[in-house]
DNA sequence: AGCTGTACCTGCAGGC
DNA sequence: TGCCTGCAGGTACAGC
């Protein structure tokens, strides 16, 4: 899914519906997703939600944290015990269903499902304090509207040659740029995304730094790209995709410039960008 | 340190 | 209808 805006859209969603409630029971249907003891977790009250690039972690009141990656098609569907008055939300969905992995019971009768088609994403009990240390969390860079500063963007830019759309996609380097993010970032800054980092001029470092918070913001206000398999932690659609600027627009005009948008391949990504604006 | 390909999985769209 | 290929919001790892 999930980068940034996606995530922190589920984030908010499992704050405002699980902070203050207890796990009463997990009950594991791919036991290979999940990683740690869960009887550690059992019993045990949400006192908060937070976010680190696009991991999330669930963190308990004894000490332990429950840690959460749902890379391409992970979704945490919150079924309330309200009775939904439309079929709206993770009705849409008969759950569990048979890519439902991970079913968590909370203590009012309420469930938080994790779902996961593809099987990359991951859940993982461990001591909170041990989160610094984890491989995945100890390893992101500075994050964008957070404490990436320009100062910061203009020195990991200037030392590279890598292609800019790698580099802010590396999230040792920048944390919580994906492909949809950085494709749009770099068509609004007006930047080709094979350019060496270090070619970008200051004008032009600025001005992606700016590109990079504008459409994060976007994403983040929009509740994110529903594009495929993403939805909230209700199982709501975000609609960033109704404003995804080149992302997956190959073959259509450019918005500024009417050029036929291409696509390449970078880092293995689908990459698309206007040949005429993006230089 | 960086880059490449490959692996982890399943589903879907498109070509024939 | 079916078979095949390529593609998909992301890491992670082996081998240059």
């Amino acid at each position: 899914m999930p980068e940034l805006p996606e995530v922190e859209t589920i984030k908010l969603g499992l704050q405002k519906h699980l902070v203050g409630h207890t796990i009463k029971d997990i009950t594991l249907l791919l036991p290979k997703q999940f990683r740690g003891d869960k009887s550690l977790a059992i019993g045990a009250k949400i006192v908060g939600v937070r976010r680190f690039g696009k991991g999330l972690v669930i963190d308990l009141d004894n000490e332990f944290s429950i840690a959460i990656h749902v890379k391409m098609t992970g979704q945490l569907l919150y079924k309330g015990t309200e009775v939904p008055k439309e079929t709206k939300g993770s009705e849409v969905f008969n759950l569990p269903d048979k890519y439902t992995h991970i079913v968590f019971h909370m203590d009012n009768g309420a469930v938080l499902y994790y779902r996961d088609v593809r099987q990359f994403g991951w859940v993982q009990v461990l001591p909170t304090d041990e989160i610094s240390k984890h491989r995945f969390f100890s390893s992101l860079g500075k994050e964008p509207l957070k404490d990436l500063t320009l100062i910061d963007f203009k020195a990991l830019l200037h030392k590279v040659k890598t292609p800019v759309k790698i580099l802010i996609m590396d999230q040792s380097k920048i944390a919580g740029i994906g492909n949809i993010y950085a494709n749009d970032a770099l068509y609004l800054a007006k930047i080709h995304p094979a350019r060496p980092a270090s070619s970008l001029s200051d004008k032009e470092v600025k001005e992606l730094f700016n590109a990079i918070e504008t459409v994060l913001k976007k994403g983040i206000e929009t509740g994110g790209a529903s594009e495929r398999d993403y939805v909230d932690a209700l199982g709501g659609k975000g609609t960033y995709q109704n404003f995804f600027l080149v992302y997956k627009k190959n073959g259509q005009p450019c918005k500024r410039c009417g050029t036929i948008i291409e696509r390449i391949k970078l880092g293995g990504r689908g990459t698309f960008f206007c040949p005429k604006c993006q230089n």
